[in-house]
DNA sequence: ACCTGAACACCGTTCAAGT
DNA sequence: ACCTGAACACCGTTCAAGT
């Protein structure tokens, strides 16, 4: 995007990740190449790897900036809710399920990226620390449900790994594009009903 | 692998797909090249566009036989059961989910194929006609669950794609070894009875 | 009809060299 | 310390040519 008259970028670390962020949306994660990237940002094919030891370490960096503006966007809906009751708690729990969604739903191509097969987020200790916030504000979100007599009886983290995988998977189906052709997805609050409702609402 | 004495291959076809089916589970997609393929076979490096229009119909031939496998072993366990009343609907479905989790572990890379967001499906009219007949048999277990009481009051389509999200979404959270470091999974029947299990047992 | 060989435009990555 | 240029070993894919 830039064109540059000094030798040196001044901060291309940045450039990368910046140029990296908006290329991912836009072209998905298989057109996401170092060179295209370092081409962009007005440099030559190996100038990234002054600030990356590999591939792997950018894509480490672009998935660190995505958990961090998904635990913000998690943590966020956790926060209002006290200890008043079971519907309260179930309400603030369904908040984040529904940020969760609307953050993966807006956001394929990261999310996707944030919770590859390839191990990105590996590369990244802001990675590690970043996804266990988000998922430590599920743990507490299911525990407070949990203590005013949700799913009660069974222990804390299956309940939490059974919503996390029911979160992961939809958001997954759905900006995959894996539904049978002839497969009209439900209303979010329906699919939310299932795991949240009384089942003889 | 093999070794050709004559021009012809005979069935390049059929080796490169048993081939591709092999390597996937011993090096992942990532490592799954056209060449690589071909030499494996012992062909040169654009024999297999004779077959396959590219790369994305081999992937999905490789799907398709995937889809064939597991649509078998998800509609296997559904066979058993006829209406006779709750428990039984419950666990001729629980057993469909167990079905549709060991494939899915068993064929981590497999699975990753058949649900890739490359759309490898849409090459193939095979993988959609099976991937269709393994929902089908999800939705006349979960109807037939709901015949007898279970998430009475809920339309049927919500249910089925949040039991769906909770499968695809465990198998990706496990075989993409995407839990936190610290977390220990549970068994598999403790995560199945957060959907299957009354909450005060 | 099926396969080979050479070529093209891409990759990620490395190494010597420039500022 | 940061970047360039040329090179290497890979890709998927195409096109002319061989059997």
């Amino acid at each position: 995007m830039n064109v540059r008259q000094t030798y040196h970028h001044g901060d291309l670390r940045t450039a990368l990740v910046a140029e990296g962020l908006l290329k991912l949306e836009q072209a998905g994660e298989g057109e996401l190449s170092l060179r295209a990237l370092a081409k962009a940002t007005g440099v030559s094919p190996n100038a990234p790897y002054r600030h990356f030891a590999d591939k792997g370490s950018l894509m480490g960096a672009l998935a660190a900036e995505g958990f961090r503006r998904f635990a913000d966007a998690v943590t966020a809906r956790a926060e209002g809710a006290g200890s008043a009751g079971l519907a309260e708690a179930i309400d603030a729990l369904r908040g984040q399920a529904r940020a969760y969604l609307v953050f993966a739903l807006a956001n394929p191509a990261l999310y996707r990226l944030m919770f590859s097969p390839y191990g990105y987020s590996l590369h990244s200790e802001s990675c590690q620390f970043e996804a266990e916030r988000a998922f430590q504000s599920l743990v507490t979100g299911v525990a407070r449900a949990q203590a005013n007599g949700w799913k009660h009886g069974q222990d804390l983290a299956p309940v939490v790994l059974f919503l996390w995988s029911a979160l992961h998977g939809w958001a997954g189906l759905l900006s995959d594009n894996l539904l049978p052709p002839a497969v009209q997805p439900p209303e979010l609050e329906a699919w939310l009903n299932v795991m949240f409702q009384e089942s003889s609402g």
